[in-house]
DNA sequence: TATGAATGAGACTTCATTCAT
DNA sequence: AATGAATGAAGTCTCATTCAT
């Protein structure tokens, strides 16, 4: 069959796009097989090479969207800040929000980076490096102006993106406990941590 | 052909463990073939099919053997210990230290649970779950004593997981900082995070 | 979209021949793929199903049409000649300046016979085979005068056209012989072959 | 299953070189698809990759093992002859012999080798004009002693290479001519093209 | 006339697995 | 215990072809 009446690539490749994060953060990017992918947005697998001419590419370039898309969102929700405790807690609750909201996709930013060759893997890790960088600048300043005690901001950054991505392990959006109130209760988590004896 | 001399059916099925993990660890169950692993302890594939008839049984056995002797070592490690602060801090130096000696298992048996069948999954997932509540249970323990305020001691001890299974991240033995510093540093951002204000 | 400016349908159709006839003489009917062929004259592979509806019949109607024209120019090239030594010398300037002037078209109608279905081999096999006896039947009628020593003109006549066809293989025209005097050599080698003892 | 009783890997590799070097004659490197080879010798299309890793290595690898094989027949059949006129009565009969023995290998050799990667074209490429420069030899060896005239000895070798070749078109075992008889006439014609006025 | 979307057949290749030797 | 030979399912990808727009 040829081009069905009304159907638009734009959407089409949108709806790759989704099915295609399910599956990788469900089953990771090797067992993700094409097969399966097409058949979610009902195509047969040779259409599906219109848009996913190679399997490996796709994967480098959904990686590398997520993490420009997440550094442009940090951008705008950071913009004029620049009190560091405000900063701080401003960078928990984009973080949190993000990584809730977004789960799949920060899951596979952060997995699947092992699945890239090495160039693509430079590329995605970069921005990966940058976003973290962002938080450990934020520390060093609240370091030198000594509103926290803080011996290594490169380790206790490390520490506290850890922390706050684990919400994404756990966080069911149905769940009990509002987005706010989880903002709240990591914000006082890693401000305790960071506080002045 | 037959055995050849010197080489003993136990010390090739230890070779192969440890060459799945590491292939599973830096490039995930699926990618794992077993034409490369057979390479990896100089055999042939079909040769492999003595010591893993099942690739797919071979992860589920492998996950519950790390799980198996992370709980081992944990009892071990804990005999005696009563007062919840000091459980705490014997989890956290237990905990950062069997993460950075042994962080491809705890990497591989952390990922790979979705590689798993149903069955096999809820097995070793029960194993995880047992280790979670170790912490938990110390946390309400110091919370009913009132030793630290928590609000949420399920929420705390996710947190306090997260926190610590991030050094396997980045951390390196070769590094500049040694284990007992290491194991410090983490004691007291723990430490700091529970503190009564 | 519709036809772009001064674009007629006839320059395309050339441009189509004419790049195909470059793909199929540098790898082959078989490893001509249409995409590849729609780029090179600036088309989209549906598109140029405009021009070529079944890539089987197309190289069916391009091989006919190779042979035909060689037949035709043939024709009119040896119109009125009749003494066979002066046929054979105006068959041997003819087959060296077509097959150097139009080395990829005479390629491919020797080599991409064995593409066509049966029906279509035998259309054009016929040709071929045709342009063949006319040199036969100059050798024949110079045995039958006496003018050359033949034994088996049919093989002489193989021999001669393997000869002549080979010049294809390696001419450069901007190489440091000319067609003339390539042609006057080439007379030469043919004519001391047949000479008299 | 698994192996059956009694095969011998070393009888299946020369069954698949066998069925290869048909098809490929037949129909062209392209269009021998791995599924009919392996049918011809009797597996499955799996199998196959036991003994053709890659199809394109074992094309380059089957140019390379005739042309190597060709040098060294020729280099046997040539030992001891220095004379260049029983030089170039030995190098007909050699030729004519070996490209109506095997001119299934000797088209595929010549023709395929345009289905080659750059770097797999030249290693054959260089033994086909190894082959050439000795006929170019023999030609200029008897230009210097003056038994035969010759303008251009390079030229010359590649027209008496395509008279000659061009034996394995037609030529057919089974037909009225015999092999000495076949070797006795491309004599007569290669000598008669090279003899003195 | 040109395009983009879709198709289905078939290509090469990878892989876990089986089993006679 | 190890190997080589074979299998079949499944994987990614290519391609000629169709057709609504």
């Amino acid at each position: 069959m040829a081009r069905p009446a009304g159907v638009s690539g734009a959407d089409t490749k949108q709806a790759i796009r989704a099915a295609a994060i399910q599956r990788i953060y469900r089953h990771g990017y090797e067992a993700m097989n094409l097969r399966g992918l097409a058949a979610d947005v009902g195509l047969r697998v040779g259409s599906l090479h219109n848009y996913i001419p190679q399997k490996q590419e796709f994967l480098a370039n959904l990686l590398d969207e997520i993490m420009t898309e997440l550094l442009a969102d940090f951008e705008t929700h950071m913009a004029g800040v620049s009190d560091p405790q405000e900063a701080l807690r401003q960078f928990v609750s984009f973080h949190v929000q993000w990584h809730t909201a977004r789960k799949e996709e920060v899951f596979i930013g952060n997995m699947e980076l092992r699945s890239l060759a090495p160039e693509q893997y430079a590329r995605v890790a970069a921005k990966r490096k940058q976003y973290e960088k962002h938080l450990t600048a934020i520390l060093s300043k609240g370091k030198k102006l000594g509103v926290w005690t803080i011996e290594n901001p490169g380790i206790t950054a490390k520490a506290i993106l850890a922390l706050l991505t684990g919400v994404s392990n756990w966080y069911r959006p149905d769940g009990s406990l509002s987005q706010p109130r989880l903002t709240k209760l990591y914000q006082l988590m890693v401000e305790r941590m960071l506080r002045n004896p």
